[in-house]
DNA sequence: TATAAATGCAATTATTCGGTTGCGCAAATA
DNA sequence: TATTTGCGCAACCGAATAATTGCATTTATA
């Protein structure tokens, strides 16, 4: 039962239900009618997404709308920053190791032959 | 084969590799001292990594430097975006319909009592 | 009150996943 | 040249996953 954030947003349909209600709260059944797949299919994502925090619920009659908690994917923020240096500033220091390193096996690679 | 940058990101030991070689370029052996699994188990998931182009290949003799395509994580950032507005700005136009559902949700629970 | 609707939960099944073991191949080394 | 080293690949196995089907429960409605 390895229910994190990162092993929620894997399956594609779930990111799609995500994105679905983020605009609005929606009921399993609405939410099923979006998609091929069943309303227990849909209900079993959300079982997860709510495990993980990643979606709230908000019964109203026996009606149940799911909303999405914003503030769970954060998380996925917060990984993805270490990166972000990496990504955004092509020329920084750690550019520089890694090319130093590419130089190295390069080398390497030429005096082998 | 589901080859996309989500799901290879779903595993707890292929995101503590990209995070390993993010620093520096790395051979599997060296990847592979750094956990307890062994050096096949690696290259399985250093071959995943590198099939939805997350990681790069440099090979240097008999040895295989992989290294980060930092690029490559831009896919999740962007997926991210839209989310990035709601747990920004908590109060914006988006907020406010959320609020006013959630008031409904509520109005109508009062009723059936 | 009887029926319909909305939902969750359990059992089942096919598929995928992560890991190990064993093998073969190319490159380095003694 | 013989041996060791670094690596990928294929076969196999147990666990997890996603989906379906069937059922029970609660709430709304005729």
């Amino acid at each position: 039962m390895r229910r994190d954030v990162f092993q929620a947003i894997a399956d594609p349909t779930r990111r799609a239900i995500i994105t679905l209600i983020a605009l609005q709260a929606m009921t399993p059944n609405a939410i099923a009618e979006h998609f091929d797949s069943s309303r227990q299919a849909v209900s079993k994502h959300l079982r997860i997404l709510t495990e993980c925090e990643l979606v709230k619920q908000e019964q109203s009659g026996r009606e149940i709308y799911y909303q999405l908690n914003a503030n769970k994917m954060k998380e996925v923020d917060k990984w993805l920053e270490q990166f972000r240096k990496i990504w955004e500033n092509r020329f920084n220091e750690l550019d520089k190791v890694l090319m130093t390193m590419k130089k190295k096996a390069l080398t390497r690679e030429g005096n082998r032959k």
